[in-house]
DNA sequence: ATCCGGCTTGGGAAATTTGCCCGAGCTGCA
DNA sequence: TGCAGCTCGGGCAAATTTCCCAAGCCGGAT
C-alpha cells in the first residue's frame, strides 16, 4: 500500500469506540489525501492490521481497555521500525506523552485539538516529522521546567495501575486488563501507596485526580 | 427549531473534543432524519445552546472537564422539563448511570455501542421513550439488587462517614472524630458501598466527588 | 397502645486484602 | 562486569472486608 503514497496517505485507525472510528474515518476521508485503509478496536489487533495493510500512519487511541496502547506502539515499532504512529487520545498528562514518545510514537495529539490540527499532524508524521498538538507542547514545556511531582517517582506500570484504580477498576479488572496476576497488582497498589505516601485508597484517588491522572 | 420535527430530529451535540463532535455530526447527518443544529464543548454552554436552538434531543458526553455533566443535565431539565437528554460516554459504572437518570437523562449509551444503536437511541428518546445500550442494561440489571437513587438513600451518619472517607480520613480517624468504634465505621463503610452500588473505594470517592460531597 | 420499619450502634466469623519481605529476570548504564 | 531500577510474583502474619445478626431508639401508621 505504500506505493500509493504519491496519491495520498494511508491510515490505520485504532480506537475501541465504533462510532468514534466511523466519525474519524469520515473526517479524514473528507480531506482528499487521507485514506483509512483499515481499523482495529484493540491493541492486540493493531499489529495484525498494520502488517496486512502497511499504512503510512497509524492513528492510535491509547486509552483502550485490554493491553496498554503503549504496548501496541512497542509491538508495531519492534517489528516495523519505520512505522509512523500518531497517538490520539484525550489524556494530556506529561508522563503519558513522554512514555508514548519513548515507546516509539512519532506524534501525540489530544482529542481537544481542532480537526485541522489532527489532519496536519497526520501529514507531518507521514513526512517523517515529529508532531504534537499545541496543548501537548505546552504541557511538555511546563513539565520540563517544573520540579518533579509525585508521579515522577512512579514507573510506567505503576502509573497505569494508579490510573485504572483511580478510575474505579477492581484489582481483578486491572489484572485482567494488563495481563498480570492479582498478586502483582496488589503489590503495585501497595508500592504506589508507600511511594506517594498515601495512607488510604481515597487519598490515592485524590492524588491521582490532582495530578490529572484521573478525571472526576 | 422544533417545527422541523415533522421532517426530522434536531440534535444538540455536547462533547469537549472538536474532532469527536465533527465525527458525530457526520455520522448523524448521514442518517437523513437527524440534524445537528448546534454544538457545545462544555457543560456551561450547553444550556445556552439548548435555549437558543430548542433541539429535540441533546446528545451529551458527561465525561467533561470543568463542571460535571450531571450538572448540565440538571441545569437543562430544571428549566426545560420536556428536554430529552441522551447521555453518551465511555463510562459504564452503574452509579454513574443511575445518577444520570435521576438527574433527568432520558437515555444512556456507551461509546462502545455500534453507531446504529446510538442512532436508534436518539430516535427513541426523541419519541419520548427511555433508551439505553445493551451493556448499560446489563450493568443496571445486575446492579438492581439494591435499587435506589444513590445518595438520597443514605442516612445522616452514612453521609458524614462517606464525606470523611472521601476526604482521605482513615477508619480510625473517622471513628475518633465521630466517637464510634472502628467496627461501626467499617460496617458503615460496607453499608455505603452496597447501598450506592460502588464496588471499590475509588468508585466511592468518585461518587462522593460527583455528588459534591467531597472536593477534589 | 402497638407494631412496623428504618437508623444507629456493634459483635462474630469466614473470606480477602494489606503490609512487608523476598527472589528472579530483564534492561540500561557506567 | 556490575550496579541500579523496573517488573513480576510467592509467602505469611496482620488487618480489613464481607455478610449475618441483635438491640435500642424513634417516628409514623394501625
Amino acid at each position: 500500500m505504500s506505493e500509493v503514497a504519491a496519491t495520498g496517505i494511508s491510515v490505520l485507525l485504532v480506537d475501541d469506540h465504533p462510532i468514534v472510528r466511523q466519525g474519524y474515518r469520515r473526517v479524514l476521508e473528507s480531506q482528499g489525501d487521507l485514506h483509512v485503509v483499515a481499523e482495529a478496536d484493540n491493541a492486540a489487533d493493531a499489529y495484525g492490521a498494520f502488517k496486512a495493510h502497511d499504512p503510512d500512519v497509524v492513528l492510535l487511541d491509547i486509552s483502550m481497555p485490554g493491553a496498554s496502547g503503549l504496548e501496541a506502539i512497542r509491538n508495531i515499532r519492534a517489528r516495523s521500525p519505520r512505522a509512523r504512529i500518531l497517538v490520539f487520545t484525550m489524556h494530556n498528562e506529561a508522563v503519558l506523552v513522554k512514555s508514548a514518545f519513548s515507546a516509539g510514537a512519532s506524534g501525540f495529539v489530544t482529542k481537544s485539538s481542532e480537526p485541522s490540527a489532527v489532519v496536519a499532524a497526520i501529514r507531518a508524521v507521514a513526512r517523517g516529522e515529529r508532531a504534537m498538538s499545541d496543548d501537548i507542547a505546552h504541557i511538555l514545556a511546563e513539565d520540563s521546567l517544573s520540579a518533579g511531582s509525585v508521579l515522577d517517582q512512579l514507573g510506567e506500570r505503576e502509573i497505569e495501575i494508579l490510573r485504572q484504580f483511580a478510575g474505579g477498576a477492581t484489582t481483578e479488572q486491572i489484572a485482567t486488563h494488563l495481563n498480570l496476576s492479582v498478586k502483582t497488582v496488589q503489590n503495585y497498589h501497595y508500592l504506589i501507596k508507600t511511594k506517594t505516601g498515601a495512607r488510604t485508597d481515597a487519598q490515592l484517588v485524590r492524588l491521582a485526580a490532582t495530578c490529572g491522572l484521573a478525571r472526576i
